[in-house]
DNA sequence: TTACAGCTTTACAAAATCTTAATAATTTTA
DNA sequence: TAAAATTATTAAGATTTTGTAAAGCTGTAA
């Protein structure tokens, strides 16, 4: 069977050195670039199912490559940044990342986001139903059942959890989030997104406190998962 | 043994070839159509198992040749749209979709598709009787009775609950069922609803102030169970 | 014509949801 | 670590949406 490709497009041998070692002993076939537009051409002749993008290249900034990739690559791209230069990251969302992890990174976080990438690529899938963990969203009935049981949600908190479903483990910016559901005049009321959050969070979670559908991306948004 | 027939309605011939070798090489018949006026003739003239339809159609929206379809074909139409164009997607399913897929797709997701709605024409068919707790809603001889006694309803009240019986568990909007029931140029009588909902609910529930089978969604519409 | 059933409309009460602001808790930064 | 920034929680109005009763209207049949 043919193996996952992955092509990384970093100007540091070191950190290339270690992704590949990495992701080849955890059966992914590893293609590498060390420029931006090395990056841009092998991506073109031969697609992979994930690009790994780091947003501080020399040659020109990460950033435009991303936007290059998005003109026709649909498929997951992951951002490596330095750590938490936020504004990198949140530029990087908006043009069209699908995550993103901060160096130095943890083995098992970065392995954990590609699979999830990963496996999204694949869930093109349009069913109208939704599985998450113990949650069930239908998206044409405008339900959601967790363990069976049907929750009771006001028609915003239905939107939210629907918008967070159709982008399971993704990122998405308080700005974008109050764009989608209460209109483009909203995106500054992240208020708004605080309380409904906290609103769903009690109907959702196990443990309201503790969170593990709907995390908390400090000074970038939340996460569904 | 005869082939199972499909027609293809749409109007990109790169689109109909693809789908003709994908079905045909899985043992289905293909029939195909240019135009949504040439796919009711075809399909009129000898309808097919299942109907393949684009709804980004150029000459009349793919909308209203569901709906024309619907007015006597009552077998699967899977719809093919754009990806993510919601809105599309959920009218369709309003005006009778049994199914839908976005392109591009997948050919075993198509395939599994066109296999389920197969199987539910043999099916859902011909039960005239819905069953929902209490209730028995006979839909050809239009009568409802309540743990065996028969309810006296108004024609009106027979559609609007026969619309709910038929869209079990699923969240009707105001507008939808005031367009079902009522016509296109009543979509915003919401105040009509209310009215027929809450006679409706004397007759049905057992307790009408803690209804058990019609639902209000607040903001959006009501859901039956 | 009248009686009647069913539909439409109005008015108001009740309930649900949203908004806002104050305050607490947590995370990030320096 | 302390200060600053961000996020979470709460709860009270404010607003929107829904429910209910009843009056007016309309067409039909006796």
């Amino acid at each position: 069977m043919n193996k996952t490709e992955i092509l990384i497009i970093d100007d540091e041998p070191q950190i290339r050195k270690l992704l590949e070692i990495i992701l080849e002993s955890n059966d992914y076939k590893v293609l590498q670039a060390e420029t931006g537009k090395e990056g841009l051409v092998k991506a073109a002749n031969h697609p992979p199912e994930l690009i790994l993008l780091d947003i501080g290249l020399p040659d020109s900034s990460g950033q435009e490559i991303l936007k290059a990739l998005r003109q026709w690559y649909s498929k997951a791209i992951i951002i490596l940044s330095v750590q938490n230069n936020e504004n990198d990251i949140v530029t990087a969302l908006d043009n069209g990342a699908t995550d993103y992890l901060a160096k130095p990174f943890r083995t098992a976080e970065l392995l954990a986001r590609i699979r999830s990438a990963i496996r999204r690529n694949q869930t093109t899938d349009n069913t109208s139903v939704v599985e998450i963990g113990n949650l069930q969203i239908d998206l044409v009935a405008r339900t959601v059942k967790k363990e069976n049981a049907l929750l009771k949600l006001t028609s915003t908190e239905f939107n939210l959890i629907a918008l967070f479903a159709k982008n399971e483990g993704r990122v998405l910016r308080h700005q974008f989030i109050l764009k989608e559901i209460w209109g483009i005049t909203y995106q500054t009321e992240t208020q708004y997104l605080r309380v409904f959050v906290g609103t769903l969070r009690k109907k959702i979670e196990d443990n309201p406190n503790q969170p593990k559908h709907i995390i908390t991306e400090s000074g970038v948004g939340y996460r569904f998962q």
